[in-house]
DNA sequence: GCGACAG
DNA sequence: ATCTTGTCGC
């Protein structure tokens, strides 16, 4: 699969698309509605969850869902062909633009500077930042207090403790930049796992219960 | 050639 | 991610 014509068309669609994500500081104190989106699956099919958090409300204020065909394999570093079209399909289904997208996976943190969250922000035009489990790009390391990830002498990132202290590496997506992702780290707490852990959920259960968008009152 | 490799 | 219950350990 490592020769394909497939996997070397998305790579230089990724490459493509690179240098239009934007790094730039994003108003943090006028994000009122944050969207945590994962994605579900079983076999060739997939499910995304996007859930609306209200962060005022500290609560799930909507969610939509979309399922859909995964025609390929995954592949380390071209996570975005599987995911990209199921979240943005989902995102499409709320009936607000969220403020900002959290999304499980990397963003610049990325060999190709272009991970799932920093693509998925790019083609909804929305800021984002993607929460990953583990390292994919890059190097963590301590710099001004602050474990950072870097890559080459730019920080694209940063290692964030949960109160459990499991670590969650999140990078800059699309339309933030550094400071903006420290500050949302520093403002929302655990709260910004909130949103990914609900949307975890609801694309595991609507793929079980074969629901998808919203349920009926 | 060898090892690493988000979800 | 997913296949899968109880179980060994801090």
């Amino acid at each position: 699969m490592s020769g394909s014509h497939i996997i070397d068309f998305f790579i230089r669609l990724q490459l493509t698309l690179s240098p239009l994500i934007k790094v730039s500081p994003l108003d943090v104190s006028r994000v009122e509605t944050l969207c945590g989106l994962d994605v579900s699956y079983s076999g060739e099919e997939g499910v995304a969850a996007a859930v609306l958090w209200s962060r005022v409300e500290r609560r799930v204020v909507e969610s939509a869902a979309f399922r859909g065909a995964v025609l390929t394999p995954y592949v380390p570093g071209l996570l975005y062909v599987r995911e990209a079209p199921l979240m943005l399909a989902a995102i499409r289904r709320l009936s607000r633009v969220p403020d900002l997208l959290l999304i499980d996976g990397h963003g610049l943190a990325h060999p190709r500077r272009a991970g799932l969250a920093s693509i998925v922000g790019l083609l909804a035009d929305t800021p984002s930042i993607g929460v990953a489990k583990s390292m994919l790009y890059g190097e963590a390391r301590l710099e001004e207090g602050v474990e950072c990830i870097v890559v080459g002498d730019e920080r694209v990132g940063v290692v964030f403790r949960d109160d459990r202290g499991r670590r969650f590496y999140v990078s800059l997506g699309h339309r933030v930049d550094f400071g903006s992702v420290l500050r949302i780290i520093g403002q929302l707490g655990s709260d910004l796992l909130s949103p990914l852990r609900e949307a975890h959920r609801l694309s595991k259960n609507a793929l079980r219960s074969g629901l998808e968008g919203r349920p009926a009152p």
